[in-house]
DNA sequence: ACAATAACCTGAGAT
DNA sequence: GATCTCAGGTTATTG
């Protein structure tokens, strides 16, 4: 019943599930698509939260049975600025939802994100980067938007179909890597802006 | 990084700060009032906790530099009935405030607090005491209005002047005696009622 | 299950 | 304007 279940890059990594460490530098030179979200009243009112639907949170940031525990995610800037935004990406069990809470208000507010603008996560490695744009706009981005509406049906069909099988599990994967967990204070291991 | 930093209390005093152990017995016959706080609705509602004003705090129950820690301080009736109060008495680094949180809800539905009230803080040595009078009402204590308002004046000099020079202190100072801090659960070295 | 406790977070206002 | 404070929220944990 770790509280901050803090998560450290291990090498034990197994099989990788995506584009890594091939050609460039270190990691992270391919900027790839996790995934969109049209975002809410809610996500950019007063609750200081955005909901992370169930299947993109499990699918790209982290597996159930990991404890329930919080992580603080940093992502960049999507428009490549240096800026950078740390968020707390937490399970609440009471509404059975993945959310990110601390930090997301200021990207709200910063980006003037309102109801019915598109935020866009993405990835280089890991990198983890943000981006909007706004309702109506077209997607902009690295993927036309019938690709992306292809990639969220497939997820959801992948992470529904895998969800059961998953829980219970000990391991986490964090990003396409093994992870371990640890009980330490993520301030001190992911520095904030 | 101390979760419950136990003080204990030493003999290694200084200078003290009041009136103790003079004439009377062993200590405690004089009984000095420390602070007063009009409650918020916030502080008689659902959330169980009174946020004690920093500069009182500081001033009259720790000194920061204990680590934070949280200590069960036991308040006498102040209408010497003999029914004494626990109150758990902790910082809360998130908002940077000190609170009183377990027993405080007893002490609320017990007299009847409600918003505007004032309690009222006082002790005699090391002995504590708590009152409170309905909102509106003359200070009716032993302490004339305008002597309480005077006490309270000087009590925000004393401590908005000296606030920057303790912080940081390593020494701790608990109802004005030198305290050493221990990592010891307080239960074990306060007695509940 | 529920209520109490503990902790965390943020906006607004004061300094 | 940046920092500090705190009222009023929230979730989380415990019994």
């Amino acid at each position: 019943m770790a509280l901050t279940a803090a998560a450290r890059v291990s090498n034990s990594t197994g099989g990788e599930g995506g584009v890594s460490g091939s050609g460039n530098g270190v990691c992270g030179g391919v900027r790839e698509h996790m995934f969109d979200k049209v975002v809410t009243p809610s996500d950019v009112g007063k609750l200081n939260r955005l909901v992370v639907p169930k299947h993109f949170a499990e699918a790209h940031f982290v597996v159930p049975g990991s404890g329930g525990g919080a992580a603080l995610l940093r992502f960049e800037d999507g428009r490549g600025k240096g800026k950078a935004w740390c968020f707390r990406f937490s399970y609440w069990g009471s509404s059975q939802s993945y959310v990110m809470t601390k930090g997301w208000s200021g990207f709200v507010r910063d980006r003037r994100l309102a109801a019915g603008d598109t935020v866009s996560f993405s990835r280089a490695g890991h990198r983890l980067f943000i981006d909007c744009r706004r309702r109506g706009s077209a997607s902009g981005g690295s993927m036309a938007a019938a690709a992306a509406e292809a990639s969220r049906a497939l997820d959801d069909v992948e992470t529904t179909t895998t969800r059961r099988l998953m829980a219970g599990r000990r391991r986490v994967r964090l990003f396409g890597v093994d992870v371990e967990v640890t009980d330490e204070p993520l301030d001190l291991q992911l520095g904030l802006n």
